[in-house]
DNA sequence: ACCTGAACACCGTTCAAGT
DNA sequence: ACCTGAACACCGTTCAAGT
């Protein structure tokens, strides 16, 4: 429950804005409750990012096994950063890991690392069976490239709460090629 | 001074990261003191994110006099995403601005948001000497493109301290031709 | 096993009081 | 005109004390 309630927030208002009394209200107990079972905040954080990155591989090996077709899996992909700024104008972890980045601790930067690994080996993945020329390297490269476009849209659009700007630069995205189409 | 040591820090840190208390003791001031000239952390916020699309606008004018070849407009303006990560692992505004916008109050978003207007503008005016096809509204199209995905890889970057990751991502923009040559 | 109240050093903000 | 000390309600964290 703990969880649950901390992962919304966090989408929403990052780990600075994670709070323990904040917390504890919603869910109807003292902040010193929530410290029992998450002794420190870098423990809530750890545990928050793991949970969000085994989600996240469920989705992807979901997104898999439903269609093996290139251009049908990378369309079902964009929509899924398009989701996270349909409700409530969240985003991806990695966003704010990036933003956050001096204020976090060790082990939860490792674990937000691990979304970022997740998403790229499965474009990677993806890729291949186009008419993606090159060798694995390349490949990796190009699902980089994809991965940090993609949080750069959702970054923009959200920035602007603007759910079109998003669909309007993923449009940009297949038409000069960085996304297969 | 104030303005000038906040900049560094919110670079850095974010809106959040930014404190009063902190800022004086850089300062060797009380944290009333800044108070006295800004009388809200949304004043300071304000005048510090006017002060960096002004010092960005300037760049941009000074690359577009420097030279009009918009090959080498645009390598000179990804190397000034680059220079931020050089020097501190520090990040464009727009990027905080996305990850914090929750909590940032109105007045701070409007500034904000005049760094990305100035780049994409900017941008727009540097595309179309190419072999860009289309008319003024898809050039702007791509020109937000463009800012999006820069601002992607500053921020993928950025969560790994890895600045190699940035100058990867950036050649794959243009070999698959979202960045033109 | 789980929760709580009280304490601590932090935060932005306010304000009366100093020079 | 500029600075300060003290107060307020917030924050994460700790810990002795409760059931």
């Amino acid at each position: 429950m703990i969880l649950a309630v901390a992962k919304a927030t966090a989408q929403a208002h990052g780990y600075n804005g994670l709070s323990f009394r904040e917390l504890a209200k919603t869910i109807g107990v003292k902040s010193a409750s929530i410290h029992y079972h998450f002794p420190t905040k870098s423990d809530l954080g750890v545990a928050l990012a793991r949970r969000y990155w085994e989600d996240n591989k469920a989705k992807l090996e979901d997104l898999w096994t439903e269609s093996k077709d290139p251009a049908t899996c990378l369309r079902n992909y964009t929509a899924i950063f398009r989701k996270a700024l349909e409700t409530g104008n969240r985003m991806c972890m990695c966003g704010f890991m990036a933003a956050e980045y001096d204020d976090l601790p060790d082990a939860v930067k490792i674990e937000v690392q691990a979304v970022a690994d997740i998403n790229v080996a499965w474009l990677t993945k993806v890729l291949p069976s186009m008419n993606t020329p090159g060798n694995a390297k390349t490949r990796k490269r190009h699902a980089r490239a994809i991965f940090a476009a993609i949080g750069g849209a959702q970054l923009m659009a959200r920035s602007r709460a603007d759910i079109s700007l998003y669909d309007e630069i993923i449009e940009s995205y297949h038409a000069s090629g960085l996304i297969p189409c």
